[in-house]
DNA sequence: GGACTCCTCGGCAACGTTGTCAAGAGTCCC
DNA sequence: GGGACTCTTGACAACGTTGCCGAGGAGTCC
């Protein structure tokens, strides 16, 4: 920059004025600078810029894992804005989480959209009490009220009761999340209510949750299969134990009908394509930097928890019919 | 940082040493600025760090969609080597291009990973030339020689064919990306070698390389199988052409041996599981930040272009025996 | 012609750090 | 006892920008 006013014959803070198409700048001497930038090849440094004026038009995002369904409609809406989108994964690890966060915070972001895991976050607290913008995605923030964007996951899960309900299924089981997690406690508990409100019997023995994995999902499997009274249809709380149960069950998936939440890619390209209760991700993502840059706008306004509406996609898996028993 | 220094009593440069865990600190001292640091909750401003110490310890990605299979593979890299990753998706569209390396390039990062799209980049190639460690990732770079990670398209796509002619098939169609794009041309070119090696005729009408889209797709096909001596063997150039063959077909697959270039998610548990040439595209992330550490830490030495090996992937897809004619 | 306003431009300081250097205290050895 | 060395600490400047203010010139109005 120090060049370019050399160069061009006038002063630093002209250089400034130029490369930021302040209006009142002589036009030719605007030339003159604009023609020593293009032969220098001068770049402004964001970083000095964003040390100097304050704001640092970077907002920051940790994602469970990166490549998430939610993020590139964010980075979207980020962009949009004229935001950068600064993201980094947590992998689900606690100690990254925290780490995540912190790095985020010393580049002096704008504001964060975390998607949680089940950590308690105690530095997180302290920066959003301190005036941080932050909004969390997919599941509440432990310990504190923030701005939220999750999925109807109560809607959803009646809605795939009901639908399976409606065809004669009366046994429903249910594998997923852990109820550590805002969105597994929920999905899992109207699973229970379902039931309940069915008269069902047996409940507890219909439910299954915990970390989702290979081994946790096959083994709730053989026990709901195993149950004298075993159930006819089947509810995945998310889309690894929609996976998992497929892998785990091969072709005994044509026994029992089978409702996913949150959609699978090439799900339509399936063996037997999955019917799911699709989440707004795009939605999701985009609200999130809606939240966000309104909270950025007013950190006074009341706090706002958005729930976005989800949708069944009947693909094939819920057509099994009820077994007559 | 005031503020610490003055609450712990101490100077500026005091408190900087103790953050920075410098070791000729009096522990005594240390302890109690870091308790001040504690209370007055004071962060340091990475930015401004930066600026002082020139190092921005930040690298680019621009990626074509973020989400990306490789980019996972590279954060964690990046992570390992206590760099932070800022990726920005370009969406495969020019302007976008353009703009994102610019803005990466005024955050001053310390070297830049580029999913190339077909465009040229004359300011990325300025930036190279003055020093910018960069390197390409999936497809080279246009108009200059960089560092480069890219999968073997060449064995990948002979593999395949081999596959297919060892169970008899001769005639075998190829649908992919645009040759304007380095790997399209490669995997084109290489399958109307193959064919030509083999002897076949009317090569041109086997080919197909195009913008992959389904219309694209769509027509290719349609050509292929109206040809007077139709393929019983295709071959497809990337994961939205398999995608968009597959659901074109339909159940017609029966009736045509396939494998696709670029394993597809949850390929496995399709109707017709797809056999695919497989690339490595954790070793592709992983190796793109080894190239660009090592091109940060010597900018002269001699350019390398890595090419990372493919495995065939037998599914069912391409079990389709060739029709006796 | 003088007072006023408007516009353009430049100088200076500051953003929050760290590199550099030097001062002072303590230690060791001759 | 004194010189040389080490160790800890602090003062100052600098990184590359922009906010703020003021100087100077041109234009306008009475």
């Amino acid at each position: 920059m120090r060049d370019v006013a050399r160069d061009a014959g006038v002063a630093l803070r002209t250089v400034s004025r130029v490369v930021n198409g302040e209006s009142n700048v002589n036009p030719e001497l605007a030339r003159r600078v604009h023609a020593v930038i293009e032969t220098l090849g001068y770049r402004p440094d964001e970083r000095a810029r964003q040390l100097r004026s304050g704001s640092s038009g970077t907002i920051g995002a940790a994602v469970r894992g990166l490549g998430g369904t939610w993020l590139r409609a964010a980075e979207r809406a980020a962009r949009e804005a004229s935001l950068m989108l600064l993201s980094a994964s947590t992998e689900d690890d606690e100690t990254l989480y925290a780490s995540v966060i912190e790095l985020l915070c010393r580049r002096r972001v704008d504001g964060l959209i975390v998607e949680p895991i089940g950590a308690d976050t105690p530095y997180l607290i302290a920066e959003v009490e301190a005036g941080l913008p932050v909004v969390a995605v997919d599941r509440q923030l432990r310990g504190i009220d923030t701005d939220s964007v999750i999925s109807d996951s109560e809607s959803g899960i009646r809605t795939a009761f009901a639908y399976l309900s409606e065809r004669g299924h009366r046994r429903i089981g249910y594998v997923g999340d852990s109820e550590r997690i805002s969105t597994g406690r929920v999905r899992a508990e109207t699973v229970r209510e379902c039931l309940r409100q069915a008269g069902e019997h047996g409940v507890g023995d219909l439910v299954w949750s915990g970390e989702v994995d290979l081994e946790f999902v096959g083994s709730s499997l053989d026990a709901l299969l195993s149950n004298p009274e075993p159930p006819s249809a089947l509810i995945t709380g998310n889309f690894h134990a929609t996976r998992h149960a497929l892998r785990h069950l091969g072709p005994a998936i044509e026994n029992i009908a089978l409702i996913g939440f949150d959609d699978l890619l090439n799900a339509d390209l399936m063996a037997t394509p999955v019917t799911v209760v699709a989440q707004d991700w795009e939605g999701i993502g985009r609200t999130a930097m809606e939240l966000l840059r309104a909270r950025m706008a007013d950190g006074d306004a009341p706090r706002v928890h958005r729930v976005l509406p989800v949708s069944l996609i009947v693909r094939q898996s819920s057509e099994i019919p009820a077994r007559v028993r």
